[in-house]
DNA sequence: TTATGGTTTGATAAACAGTCTCATTATCTA
DNA sequence: TAGATAATGAGACTGTTTATCAAACCATAA
């Protein structure tokens, strides 16, 4: 499941828990779509748009008959709670990943749609002090290298 | 920061001439619309919606009676070129310039939605050095620094 | 200049992602 | 366990973008 590069930081129960904390103290429910949402999410490897994840929560827990509407609700609101992030395609829509790694920017190829991770300290100290430079209160970035990836060179 | 890095680098009569090279060598047409098109861009000082777009363009030549259609056509046309860049807002669509500026990013206040451009070599340089690390062949990128403007913190 | 053939166009239908509504169901707390 | 209230699924709805197609337009060659 994981490979080096995308190690979690964290367990799963951890942040079982800590999601469970946040419910309660913002009086919201702990319910199975929720449950079922941040675990699916957990364990992908993936950038997962919301319509793979719903796809894949009925794969896997057709009894739960979860709807799509529910997981666009809960994905908004894992990100207003930090603990899912989005990337943004254009008219294509947006892929999700679980925030709860390391923050890391993506490269992504143009030709197989494969995103690579990584963080670079220089790029984002830089990033700092340019928000500073323009008296711009920085909250966040996002920062995407487009290419081809070294298999898709060789085909 | 220079801030001569939003002044134009080439003049509408040279875009113009090469825009035409590029039609006929593409064997397409010059269009009216997609002249007006491409001067609306031009002369904009703001990255645009298709939909503002195609109202101003509405509002300067109405006896054009461009559709909506023809925005979205050209505009995809001459990103596809490299005449324009755009910048995705998710849901929300896409915005369009003029991409024969000087390359730069974007810093967007999440506020009032105002978009600064900036440029920052060690950041240029920095991405090839990453593309490099991974074998990977980059030939586009995209940065967006996120937060709060000077204006919008003084509210 | 005009005829010709292929391109582009506007209107509109359709596709699509994402949001909203609301009656029903589930969860939490006492 | 009951009652209050939040969350859900279904599907209607929005707004953006694309596809379709007959009519209009443009470039070329005579």
């Amino acid at each position: 499941m994981d490979s080096s590069s995308t190690e979690r930081t964290i367990e799963y129960d951890k942040l079982l828990a800590d999601f469970k904390a946040l419910l309660k103290d913002k009086a919201l429910k702990f319910t199975n779509q929720r449950e079922k949402i941040l675990e699916t999410l957990y364990y992908s490897q993936e950038h997962l748009t919301p319509e793979a994840l719903h796809l894949l929560i009925k794969e896997k827990y057709p009894e739960l008959n979860a709807g799509i509407a529910t997981i666009y609700r809960t994905l908004s609101m894992l990100e207003e709670n930090d603990i899912v992030s989005s990337l943004s395609f254009g008219a294509q829509g947006k892929k999700y990943e679980l925030g709860a790694k390391d923050h890391h920017d993506h490269m992504i190829c143009t030709e197989c749609g494969e995103i690579t991770e990584f963080v670079d300290d220089v790029i984002e100290a830089q990033q700092h002090k340019i928000a500073e430079k323009f008296g711009f209160k920085m909250h966040d970035h996002s920062m995407q290298i487009y290419g081809i990836c070294k298999k898709c060179q060789n085909n």
